[in-house]
DNA sequence: GTCCGTGCAAAGGATTTGCATAATC
DNA sequence: GATTATGCAAATCCTTTGCACGGAC
């Protein structure tokens, strides 16, 4: 359940954040804005405020249930962290975001690090263009 | 000269364009903030308002003078843009941004893109890590 | 009952915009 | 001289915070 996963982030079950994860998991888009989250709530008759919609995502984003990107839009998007790392795939025309890994660019970053004496704590891949459905 | 540069670009030749295409060429650091720029004018004693360096920055980004960049910050950065593209190493101690290419990776991008029948018109691939000389 | 979470409204930071003035061509 | 830029202040957008109330444990 929900619940537990909510209790080993050390967060107290409460209505907002039950409500918030079941709308990050259900969700078709996996990537959805503070407004995205707020508007289903309010769609679903859910008194919700913007402002605690963005207090639970900062705080799931603390305890590592989400992850915050800021791709090259206005506002920052929300995902659940399910463990792997993977990177993205941005349609500029329709917005839609997809997701990919590839083990030759994951070593190649790895050797990059070394070369570079960088040691790398993160990395974040996007690419942008047009989707399949948009090239029509 | 930067005046064909900015003739190039179809903007007037004005005092504050020629003042931040100047301080982009000599910055140490090639990338720079919108108040980053600012500041350096200020400091240099011209009176130039930060609306109009965004302003300007704006203006330089899409006559594809400069490429501006939203990293994990709070703001953006732009540099210059010399055409040729590259991805970034940013130090998450010190802020520091170094530049990187890599000829396997950006082969397996294109490749991604053929596989997922995306058609890409850009990326970004920004390493997050410590530098060298924050290690210490 | 104590403490943490929420709602609302106000504050905040980065960026943009409206308007009168000043500069370029 | 006509048109485009600039400076300033106000406006805007996304996001965070302060505070009093309500709910979780």
């Amino acid at each position: 359940m929900k619940d537990s996963n909510l209790k080993k982030a050390g967060l107290k079950v409460t209505l907002p954040r039950l409500k918030i994860l079941q709308i990050l998991e259900d969700a078709k888009e996996h990537h959805l804005s503070a407004e995205d989250v707020y508007r289903v709530l309010a769609n679903a008759g859910e008194d919700i405020g913007l402002a605690t919609v963005y207090r639970v995502l900062t705080q799931f984003q603390e305890a590592g249930l989400v992850i915050r990107h800021n791709f090259e839009e206005e506002h920052a998007v929300f995902e659940l962290d399910h463990g792997e790392h993977h990177d993205h795939l941005v349609c500029v025309k329709c917005g839609r975001v997809d997701e990919f890994t590839d083990n030759v660019i994951e070593k190649r970053l790895h050797e990059v690090g070394k070369e570079t004496q960088f040691m790398i704590t993160d990395h974040s891949l996007n690419i942008y263009g047009i989707c399949g459905g948009c090239q029509k």
